[in-house]
DNA sequence: AGCTAATTGAAAATCATTCTCATTTAATCA
DNA sequence: TGATTAAATGAGAATGATTTTCAATTAGCT
């Protein structure tokens, strides 16, 4: 499968899958494109919604497993909001975080990592090794800031 | 219920509960018990299984009800771990952010906020207002390292 | 001790996620 | 290109997690 309107994005994620030995399936450059044209966190039954709508049909284990993947492979990050839900954003591969809209779920990228400057001695004191970190931003965004 | 061997941080608890009209039941106090001696982060049923061993038997819709009800007062905190699995941590309100062994799921306390410093100017030229955000340290506390 | 609204427990209902296995498809190579 | 083959998909069943319902119980008042 091959379209003459894939991006950069779907073409970032074909070149990781071939790289791992991975197809590049219909059903995964659909879900690459989703995320990355709706800007937004979206939940898998969302997903699932804005792949059927571009393939006409698609199984929601497809989109269970594909998720999955590609979170191990760095394609995409999920993320998860203070109501218990979670969702999954578009990402590649780079060490940026994610501050998100409440209201409208928007994500944008925030790629100074206020941890990597952080002085972890308070804690390396205690004998631990840091190895990960996750932060994730909450706020409203300009548009849905002015609506309110 | 008014046990000898109650503890400040079940004393907190009861304070918290009764400022909102609450009661502080024998299943919520159980909650605060089982979290707070573990020291760890556990998961809904490690937290039932601890609280019907204080108890002799208990509702697992109880747990979750306490569990939601407890994060909306700033009594427990909700962790996420890499694998998508999440589990429950003793808090008392305060801003702190945590550090949880990947082992042992041991959680330690990491009280000055790298984010609270930190210059939003980047997401705010965006038009953002950040409002609250999550962090979560990974690694490996003293003992763990040591065992593998 | 008695009253009352809040809380609990048990089971059913719902929702989310994973598994199974027969069928399809992307990538490779002749 | 067409055949081959391992990887991937889809449908639905199975599992697991969470929520709801409602009758019975209990904490926190007088």
């Amino acid at each position: 499968m091959m379209k003459d309107f894939e991006c950069t994005q779907e073409l970032y994620a074909r070149e990781v899958l071939r790289e791992k030995g991975l197809k590049s399936t219909t059903q995964r450059l659909a879900v690459v494109h989703v995320l990355h044209t709706s800007g937004k966190s979206l939940s898998v039954g969302e997903i699932h919604d804005g792949v059927k709508e571009m393939l006409g049909a698609a199984g929601l284990a497809t989109i269970y497993r594909t998720l999955e993947m590609f979170e191990d492979l760095g394609i995409v990050k999920r993320l998860h909001f203070p109501d218990g839900g979670h969702g999954y954003a578009f990402s590649q591969g780079e060490h940026v975080h994610h501050m998100v809209c409440v209201d409208c779920r928007e994500v944008f990228d925030f790629p100074e990592c206020p941890v990597e400057s952080f002085d972890y001695a308070s804690v390396e004191r205690q004998g631990f090794r840091v190895k990960d970190h996750f932060i994730q931003l909450f706020g409203q965004c300009g548009k849905c800031a002015e609506a309110a």
